[in-house]
DNA sequence: ATGAAAGCGCTAACAA
DNA sequence: TTGTTAGCGCTTTCAT
């Protein structure tokens, strides 16, 4: 039931040459043999098999998308711009997760559904320089995100240690002085590592001694890591009179194990998130989060893929992406 | 660069059909060829090509899945539950969106990447029956959500009015009389229509007068429009004492306005929302909501496309998902 | 157990 | 302007 170029061809009484001329809006094809084919494809049903396609020309016009995890909403926020952005030049987006497992990593990276995407947007986590380094793969690759690596690979992402700096910079203008970090990942130190250091850098600058006992770890970054991490602090006795979190979830857990514990924000500690997801700006105190620009990492991912497809090998780029802070009640107060 | 099964072939001095099936793990090949192909394999970096096998075998073991939007944590969370369950069958998902806009839902269920997607996965919002019948595609479709259609598509969602009647007798059993429901779409009266008979239903049942005035409609489902609504009722001057929503943005942006109002919940207005999506259980106030059995639901998604792939047609099928009312601090109140 | 050859449906040279 | 033909890289009869 399945019906090809030659069927339709066969039908028109014409070559297979023509009927593809017309599917492929072709210039130099008389009207008349036009309409005659598009007569035969229509009454025949004729839809192209792109498979065939993609095998003769080598390209898919798919490029790969592969997030941590889409149940953080930053990233399913920055999934959303790279479908728009692909399909602005007519891509596809095949989508994976990889929890920010490395072996899922080192997975995805070689070799995820060979020749059948032509790019690869990777946000890694665990994933280490040498993982990159082995791979064989010859479709290009563009890296998102916080961890960097000292290889041929464009790479996007915010300047995050400047970033964390001004979110800390925040909170000592509003006069705080016990500024906790959350979310430094257990285990791994990599992962956080620029967020902390523009934590420390802004602290140095303000003549305070960054306290180790404010930093604390969380197996993950979402919600539920935010508030155990939040809640091991002030157990511990720690009563920081700011936060600032690796990221937006791990922010709002953090509030909602404040609010149970009666601690007033922005009153008795303040708070700034990271990635400024849209769900801050409906909590019962809005957050103050550090906004990077997700619509122009998302069209740079996806140009920096595409700009790499015959192979043309320009150099490696490393592509700051704008951010801003955005202040809100977690640190001002209600308006 | 790239090297082909032939080029193995020739560099094992074997034919090609032997290391295809080394490659492919055929059974009968003896222990010394196989380890001969192999290595010629491992030196010359052989990586199949996979748009040629599934030109060849008429396979891609690509499903797509389309979604109205993925800024929604639900359908997130779904794509989520979805790309693990097409994985378990070897499956990859291409993913698109549609705004829940009729016209991109018409452009994805018809023939979309045509011979390179093995199915869809579709969860419409606007689409029309009509739109569905008018198709002359030919992979399996497994329809999501609210919508339903008397056509020989498979559907799977938990049963709405079953949910939502839940919802609204849990208010009314907390003594709530005026209960209000947020987000029935403008414009289109369709979706929402089981959420809203429920609500429905669970009113007459009490021998409550249904009111219209407490239905407020919403231009989109999100955090902004749940806040709209709500404010909106407040100043039309009415002040349910319950407020039922469509989904958990809604119910959460709601939240946020009777916050910022004074109004207490649950003391004043218990909320209850439509989907348990994450963000619910670390609102200040936690929410009370609709639970879908999501897992269930992508399971059965990806088994239903895959189930038809052949082109073995069996009934059309309503599957209906399990659900569940979580109680939590919205209607319950702090323990 | 392995090889030879056909062909999946399409595009791109080349010919006419 | 249209037709013929080769081949993209693979799997699959059919031989051997």
């Amino acid at each position: 039931m399945r019906v090809s170029l030659k069927d339709v061809a066969l039908h028109a009484g014409v070559s297979v040459k023509t009927v593809s001329n017309v599917v492929n809006d072709f210039p130099h094809v008389t009207e008349a043999m036009r309409a005659r084919v598009q007569r035969a494809i229509d009454e025949l049903g004729y839809r192209p098999n792109l498979t065939a396609r993609h095998l003769r020309k080598g390209r898919t016009g798919i490029v790969a998308l592969a997030l941590p995890e889409l149940g953080n909403p930053y990233f399913a926020e920055l999934a959303a711009e790279i479908v728009d952005a692909a399909a602005a030049h007519d891509y596809t987006v095949l989508l994976d997760h990889t929890g920010g497992r490395r072996e899922r990593e080192i997975l995805v990276s070689h070799g995820f559904r060979t020749r059948v995407i032509d790019g690869l947007i990777l946000s890694p986590i665990e994933l280490e320089a040498e993982d990159l380094e082995e791979r064989a793969e010859q479709v290009p690759v563009v890296l998102l995100g916080e961890r960097e690596y000292d290889l041929p690979y464009d790479h996007i992402a915010i300047d995050n240690v400047a970033a964390a700096r001004e979110a800390v910079r925040h909170l000592l203008s509003l006069g705080r002085r016990n500024v906790a970090f959350l979310g430094a990942r257990r285990g791994s130190s990599r992962p956080a590592r620029l967020r902390l250091l523009g934590w420390r850098e802004a602290l140095d600058e303000a003549g305070l001694a960054a306290d180790d006992r404010l930093i604390a770890a969380t197996d993950g970054w979402g919600y539920a890591d935010g508030a155990a991490a939040m809640a091991g602090l002030l157990d511990a006795g720690h009563r920081p009179d700011a936060v600032f979190a690796y990221n937006d979830l791990i922010a709002i857990g953090a509030m909602r194990v404040l609010h149970e514990r009666g601690l007033r924000i922005p009153q008795d500690v303040a708070v700034v998130g990271f990635d400024d997801v849209v769900e801050g700006r409906f909590s019962a105190v809005t957050l103050t989060s550090v906004s990077p620009d997700k619509a122009f990492i998302a069209r740079q991912a996806v140009e920096s893929v595409l700009s790499r497809l015959g192979g043309a090998g320009h150099e490696a780029r490393r592509i700051h992406a704008g951010h801003s802070l955005v202040c809100r009640e977690s640190t001002l107060g209600r308006a």
